[in-house]
DNA sequence: TAAAGCGTTGCTCTAAAAGCAACGCTCAGG
DNA sequence: CCTGAGCGTTGCTTTTAGAGCAACGCTTTA
């Protein structure tokens, strides 16, 4: 009597749906009415369903069907199924829809002002639902998160692309020197000489940094040696340090808009191609879909940033 | 973006399966060796699976594919659902194994306690999670309650086979006249004629109960009149009718065999067709699947009862 | 740089589902 | 008692979906 086979096999959603529907209609010549199926389709698909569980599940009278008592269990069974999956969907629309989901962005250190007011406040509030994780760290770290899969999006400034990683836009930002404003520097015509700017004493980020990696090609193209008397990690001690004194430092003018507008401090253009070209860009992981919350996000910060070119955005 | 059709479409089981196991596996191919199915069979039906709920479900990378974020909440989904499966299954055994489930037994009156004795204790006692339900009754409501569904098994004494019953057991039971042991109708040699019976007083069941049919049977077949003085819907009521008197009324044997061992009363058999063939059946509703702790029970019944025939046991 | 491994795609083949017509049966009504 | 409508079922065919096979493009590793 009982079927001896495995009940490894799992149920056909079939079988449940004509077995539910017949029930439910109380004959199968009704459900197939109903679906639009041949009736021989629904009892035979049934029937499937009767061998596979090993029981039997409807009784067949004249009139008919009705469900027996194993038949009732697996009934409960599919309308808790059903309900399940309804809410698996609600889920789904509900992050396709941006009223759900989990979006982390790592973004280089001086740049999270600029995101912040210009993009995320907005996004936010819009979507209060969305859990929004931000994380600021060194250019390569940035680069390295995003290729691990641990940040979705990425805001590096000149960023070492490697393979596997995908920039979907940049903006040209070079990296300038700053000083104070009543520095000597400020009078003189630019782009400046480098050799002008070396003259000063110099602060520069640390090894690591997008920014330093640039300084050190810069170092190295120029032939010159750069002889720094700070170095700190901090983008905010460097700018403390030359807003306190006639230092220099070379930081990208984005990061310091805040300052500008102030005029607490200014930046000036250098006369080097590296520096003149150097780019903040938005990368992801390649071939990593994306969820839609950081989709969106993704597209909003491509828009209102002021990028002028965007490479392969494939959303 | 959002897939604009209708989530009506139910998830096939498939899909769901091969991307489990993908994930599970961690590639396609892993999971192609270990389901030992060709891996475009499995790419394939994720890639159905995903233009089902309309989303990007997997991350597809060289070296094999992690889940995207709506890829983990149906993956958990999944696993709820396995797990309700197999809780499914569990439950259909524990039915199967007759370790659950529900019994309805209608039975007669005055064999109760037979059925008691001789099926019932051992089949509670070896069964405890079985709900069983007995319920006494007139025959005629015997028979009712098993066609209506109120009862899965009937036991009725000269039950009124009408179509829709099926009876899977029947043992000859003459119908009796039961009297004292000192009655002067024990000094008489049986089968008793019905014209020495009907000399004494007469206590007779209700109209409704098998007993009576069997009786107004033989009552018009012999052309006699009986004049009961006493009826009672109670077979008890009757006993103590003629242990106290010199009464005499018509009981089947086996519904006395206590009050027989003891002594209390004496069984005698007359000489009419009707009484002496008169038999007890184990009905059910035809066509109606029995629960497996109904059929286990039902086959019990028909083996351990001394049933000489059976007609059409189809279990 | 070459080889191994991955997911994917076009094609063919097989197995499952669906449609169709007919049968046997139960059950309500004349 | 009998008839007819309605039901579930069964053999058959047609259609669809799943599975196998070989090859391609790609990423990752030695």
């Amino acid at each position: 009597m009982a079927q001896s086979g495995t009940t490894e096999a799992h149920l056909n959603v079939r079988w449940l749906h004509y077995f539910h529907a017949a029930l439910t209609a109380g004959s199968i010549r009704a459900a197939s009415d109903r679906l639009d199926v041949e009736p021989s389709v629904i009892s035979r698909q049934i029937r499937q369903l009767e061998q596979a569980v090993g029981m039997s599940l409807i009784e067949r009278h004249g009139r008919g069907v009705k469900a027996t008592e194993a038949g009732n269990i697996l009934l409960d069974f599919y309308r808790e199924r059903d309900v399940a999956e309804q809410t698996l969907f609600g889920q789904l629309a509900e992050m396709d829809g941006l009223q759900r989901g989990h979006i982390s962005l790592s973004i280089s250190e001086g740049y999270s002002d600029q995101l912040m007011s210009g993009v995320m406040n907005d996004f936010c509030a819009r979507h209060p639902q969305l859990t929004i994780e931000l994380n600021l760290a060194a250019v390569n770290d940035v680069v390295r998160q995003v290729y691990e899969g641990q940040a979705h999006i990425g805001v590096a400034y000149a960023p070492r692309l490697i393979p596997g990683i995908t920039s979907v836009a940049s903006a040209r930002q070079p990296l300038c020197a700053v000083v104070h404003p009543l520095h000597p520097l400020t009078r003189l015509p630019q782009p400046l000489a480098l050799d002008e700017v070396l003259k000063w004493p110099l602060g520069l980020a640390s090894h690591g940094y997008g920014i330093r990696q640039l300084i050190d090609a810069v170092e190295v193209m120029s032939k010159r040696h750069f002889r720094p008397s700070l170095v700190s990690n901090s983008l905010a001690t460097l700018k403390q340090y030359v807003s306190s004194g006639n230092g220099v430092t070379f930081i990208g003018q984005v990061a310091l808009l805040h300052e500008i507008r102030r005029q607490q401090l200014v930046a000036l253009k250098i006369d080097h191609p590296v520096f003149a070209e150097a780019e903040t860009h938005v990368i992801v992981r390649q071939h990593r879909p994306l969820s839609p919350a950081a989709k969106q996000l993704l597209t909003e910060i491509t828009h209102l940033w002021p990028f002028d070119g965007q490479s392969g955005l494939s959303v």
